[in-house]
DNA sequence: CTGAAAGCGCTAACAG
DNA sequence: CTGTTAGCGCTTTCAG
């Protein structure tokens, strides 16, 4: 099938060594030597099997990233800084998804793909510490998300309580009083509560706003279908909001169609602040004020700690858990606020 | 470093070929055997070699999709249905990004990743004919998209003109008279025309409409962005359309935007139709009409053109050209015609 | 049904 | 500066 370094020193008239040193541009190759193999490597069309490479030098230059999915937008975005981060690096990436399921997590983040994979960057949902603990030798994991582990893996997520109480501290000095959350997670989770959602009721405490259960409206998922739901049922359920907060911005699109349907204007009648910063936010009818975070410096740090890792040779003696950055984008669902208040 | 397969013989008092074959769930291994190996083989966590096992066999079940870019949720939709589609056949989706430049689309399908991956699925935007009848040895390609190639690959793609037609004739139907296209490529393009402008233009002038370049804006790229921009010159210009047909969603969803900034109802005052049908384009506060491609049936017949190429061996004799389905998908910036007309 | 040995294509000692 | 050779870990004839 293919031609081997082999076929090449053939041709030539050398060995393979002085064949895989031109390939490689080693130094200490005379030039003519060097003309004479690149001129047999032309005529036969030779490209190195980077397989074998692969199994000789114990490494593949490839590393994986693992997200719930690509339909979030989030995602896609992440995974276009990771590249770009990686690429840096000389490094390749493997995009993955796991569907949000636990099972896949679990599969990825055990060494699903040990050996063909450098490192992994896993933005879990469902995996659990203990998941995690049990882990060996299926070489070096940086996580990502909100989601908090015990373990002793490198974490990567901006200060997601912090940019929760931006959020509501905003819609507050617009003068709402009545702000829901909607996202939080079904019950079968074992963590206390989302980051978001403590931010939230911290936030709303600490102005002595009400932060009750009628306000908090569960989903299914994080998609605009769960986000629509959840804005119908929320009203439907007679709670009056004068303002959301979503967990993410596919959720807060979502409840701003159902508003539209529901003829309730936005911000007026309701304001409304997501999470994320997808490009979507910005080219709504009504675009949407959301929390940024900063992805070029996610997809940074993810990648330099799991390039730091493979040079070691070892993760690292302790985890480390690196803020990058994000600030609230303030747009039209959300606006600044005036002197005086909004309304 | 890693526990190989003779580490588990021997420790089981077996040959390699035996655990080998414990491995691989061959036949003929008596039930004793098996525990004896498979007890080894756990209490060494034992994983197997993946990158050894392809230098063995010469093939990885590793098959890269090369898209333009993420920001696109169309690619990112794709990218799902593909890893799905890929997945049944059990192989693995290695998930590239060309960010739509030539330089990248050449790399790539000239076999960058050669013996990593088994074949490639490459989505171009600037890649010419030329550029693939050079190619040679670099695995199987199958092409998605609305380029047309003169080159022997399978090339996957709805039928362009056919669905614009359609688009336009939607438009028609409601009784727009000056409908114009957004999207069109700059100059450099050797291309006569896009697929979809010539669509346009078809169904233009068989109604006996204007079809001239003053209804056609060029935009630098496929995002949001360019859409706004266009529908701002095109206002600017004084074209005074009553609808628009845009290239792809997010060049609708960013006119839209514009539209709305102007004080331009839609579909009052401009009638709007995109194409891709991302789920974007459902939650919109008006939601937008849009040729919806069949991204499942994009997606298999990819999959099962390269996987029928890799258990060949070989090229298809004849390259082939199938036509996965779409439909219109009806919604509220260009609704149904009504009897009598729409306004 | 299991064992021994060859070799996939490449790199890295070690010689020359 | 270049050649020889031994594996990386696995699968696979070919014997037994």
């Amino acid at each position: 099938m293919g031609v081997s370094l082999k076929d090449v020193a053939q041709r030539a008239g050398v060995s393979v060594k002085t064949v895989s040193n031109v390939v490689n541009n080693y130094q200490h190759v005379t030039p003519g030597m060097r003309a004479r193999v690149q001129q047999a490597i032309d005529e036969l069309g030779y490209r190195p099997n980077l397989t074998a490479r692969h199994l000789r030098k114990g490494r593949t230059g490839i590393i994986a990233l693992a997200v719930p999915e690509f339909g979030n937008p989030y995602f896609a975005e992440l995974a276009g800084a990771v590249i770009d981060a990686a690429a840096r690096h000389d490094y390749t990436v493997l995009v993955d998804h796991t569907a949000g399921l636990r099972e896949n997590e679990l599969l990825v983040s055990q060494g699903f793909r040990a050996h063909v994979i450098d490192g992994l960057i896993l933005s879990p949902i469902h995996l659990e510490t203990e998941d995690l603990t049990g882990r060996t030798g299926a070489g070096p994991l940086v996580l990502l998300g909100e989601r908090e582990y015990e373990a002793p893996y490198d974490h990567i997520a901006i200060d997601n309580v912090a940019a929760a109480r931006e959020a509501v501290g905003h819609l507050v000095a617009l003068g709402r009083r009545r702000i829901a959350f909607l996202g939080s997670r079904t019950g079968r989770e074992r963590q206390p509560a989302h980051l978001r959602l403590r931010g939230w009721r911290q936030e709303l405490e600490a102005a002595g706003l009400p932060a009750d259960d009628s306000l908090v409206v569960v989903t299914d998922g994080y998609g605009r279908a769960d986000g629509a739901h959840a804005m119908a049922e929320l009203l439907d359920r007679g709670a009056a909001p004068d303002a959301v907060f979503a967990y993410n911005d596919l959720i807060a699109i979502g409840a701003m169609r159902t508003l539209a349907e529901r003829g309730l204007s936005v911000p007026g009648d309701v304001a409304v602040v997501g999470f994320d910063d997808i490009e979507e936010a910005r080219y709504g009818t009504v675009s949407l004020t959301t929390v940024s975070p900063d992805k070029e410096a996610i997809a940074r740090l993810a990648v330099d700690s799991l390039v730091a890792q493979l040079k070691d040779g070892a993760p690292p003696s302790a985890p480390r858990r690196p803020r990058p950055g994000h600030h609230l984008a303030v747009r039209e669902s959300a606006p600044a606020a005036r002197p005086g208040g909004d309304r």
